[in-house]
DNA sequence: TATATTTGCATCGTGAACGATATAAATAAC
DNA sequence: GTTATTTATATCGTTCACGATGCAAATATA
């Protein structure tokens, strides 16, 4: 049996099965607000700076428009952001946080940690999340092209 | 603004991106031959051992049965597996190969190495690869529990 | 051996992802 | 200034993920 085949061997699937995993322990603290995962993306992003263009959103989290802009409507229809017509540039979508979208990130303080300790295990610690991230950073970096 | 909630702070996002990335990596080298990446991950564990009942393959990928059945359905429709009712055990339905998909082994051959190759960069290579898997692999094994 | 529970798989509905394509506004080229 | 191109977003179709639920076969319990 050829070993590059086997699933032990594969950083894709670890990527994938990590990713996977460490969304669905976001799900029950989102869920209880009416948020998924992508949602709360979303959320991060206008909560750094609101009032932005969809491309901005997009591009920051590295996803399509044609991902982001279903999304966004479904958070319209929940009333967390509004998207209206750019004055400057009538093509753009400007999509702002509610009041509700804001006050959002209040109700949502203890997620990062809660998340956070879930993960915390022998080999993953607050030394070695660092070289974590970098190795991560990197193949993002690298596959962005 | 809150550290805590900073997109560059967040280790699922990372996650999420890095695996997403490189399953679009897979992407060209898959849909050559028909197939998406969750269907090469299946292909993977049937490699491996042949004529498994679908729960072990879901078992095998960290996934549902709700979301291994569809997959093996539209596999099947592709002539890559059989699914048939096991003999002992009726409720059982084993998943074989078909000589098609068994041949699509030899036909992908490069593509472990096509996309590991796409990876390697300042930190991540050969040497420091099997700590990333280290920490990929306590990270699942904490969340599953 | 009836009845209850568990197990294996399937169906359904919703929300991503994403390739392909469309449309209108802005900008560039002629 | 008219035409061509680019840009920003949206629409469409397909394939995952996954919670909730359903159903039939196998197993446990009474």
């Amino acid at each position: 049996m050829d070993e590059k085949f086997k699933l032990e061997n594969q950083l894709c699937f670890r990527l994938y099965t990590a990713s996977r995993l460490l969304t669905q322990a976001y799900h029950p603290l989102l869920g209880e607000h009416g948020l998924t995962y992508p949602q709360y993306l979303v959320l991060l992003v206008l909560w750094e700076k609101d009032a932005q263009p969809v491309n901005d959103i997009a591009k920051r989290l590295l996803l399509e428009t044609n991902t982001v802009t279903p999304l966004l409507k479904r958070m319209e229809a929940e009333g967390i952001v509004t998207r209206s017509k750019g004055k400057e540039d009538a093509r753009q979508m400007i999509v702002k946080l509610t009041k509700k979208g804001s006050d959002l990130q209040k109700k949502l303080t203890d997620v990062p940690e809660t998340v956070g300790n879930a993960v915390i295990c022998e080999s993953v610690t607050p030394e070695t999340v660092p070289g974590l991230f970098e190795m991560l950073d990197d193949i993002i970096k690298q596959l962005k092209q």
